[in-house]
DNA sequence: TCTAATATGTTATACTATCACAATCAAAAA
DNA sequence: TTTTTGATTGTGATAGTATAACATATTAGA
């Protein structure tokens, strides 16, 4: 395990989050898309923690200065970060996070945390090519892959063995 | 492929919805749990079809007898049927199928038909090891993993490359 | 500048799910 | 048989998740 997945407790948080912002930034940098005012403050409020939220809970933590925006608007950023790989939707929670690294479109597994709520991703290139593999010989087309483990992070179950 | 997961046309439903609800009804035998009339109307919406319907679809297939219960009777029954392995929940739809082959406990990874909307389970032992294993070397403690897989069954293929 | 595409504002509504508490029922103990 | 206990159901209220539809505004490029 070279990096871990859960942030440790000692984890700069700012830091954190800043460089998944300028990361995100790059990442669209010479695109079409634009990481306008309402879909970066979206983005920041998933970087703000390493839990999923959902989008009501994201629309909160908003400063909103006045305005009282419809849902759809934070779906529609929603939207937008997901589909160009900033964020992700964790199925089994109905909500989202922040993805940590957007260096590169992907739909990582996902780990949850069933104490403390915080989420995380890991990568398992082989793990999805064999349930592609799989699939196909179930004669399906294996198009898009969910894959979610819920369970206890590393520190939680320390915690839970004293 | 010895038996094929999504069903062929052919298939004769009416004797794969006897059987299953037959094979349910004997999975609780012995138990103290109790298949009650709306459990099993559930349930036999459910295994009605082989897509994936949700709670207030559901609800509105059953012959109620005037009758107007309140959702809370449909999830309880899902509730119950779902943790008796008699269904599933497919968490990318929030909708649930019927196990049609509820021999034991189990969960199975799943297969959704982008087209026609099918949902079939297939079983595959050895990735549910990798995924626990990966995430155990991530320095996590795996107590359910959900996998879903989107794309395309055999028949919608053949009929979209035709 | 004009235009086409993209993004936002807003209202309304649909869909998914749980809580809380009372009433009822069924099986086991007395 | 009666009592008791636990499981199940009835019901109203409410919370949470998500999209449709359509008007308006902004932006980048022709």
């Amino acid at each position: 395990m070279t990096r871990p997945v859960f942030p440790e407790k000692s984890h700069d948080h700012e830091a954190c989050r800043q460089q998944a912002l300028e990361t995100a930034r790059r990442r669209l940098e010479g695109t079409k898309a634009r990481l306008t005012p309402d879909r970066q403050a979206v983005l920041e409020v998933l970087l703000g923690s390493h839990r999923a939220q959902g989008a009501y809970d994201i629309m909160e933590q908003i400063d909103w200065r006045g305005r009282r925006p419809a849902p759809a608007v934070i779906y529609r950023a929603l939207d937008f970060l997901v589909s160009h790989g900033l964020a992700h939707k964790i199925e089994s929670l109905n909500a989202f996070m922040a993805c940590p690294q957007p260096d590169h479109a992907h739909k990582p597994m996902i780990m949850i945390c069933r104490e403390c709520a915080q989420v995380a991703e890991f990568e398992a290139p082989g793990i999805g090519r064999a349930i592609a593999k799989a699939a196909r010989e179930n004669d399906f087309i294996p198009a898009e892959t969910t894959v979610e483990v819920a369970g206890l992070c590393g520190m939680c179950a320390e915690k839970d063995a004293a």
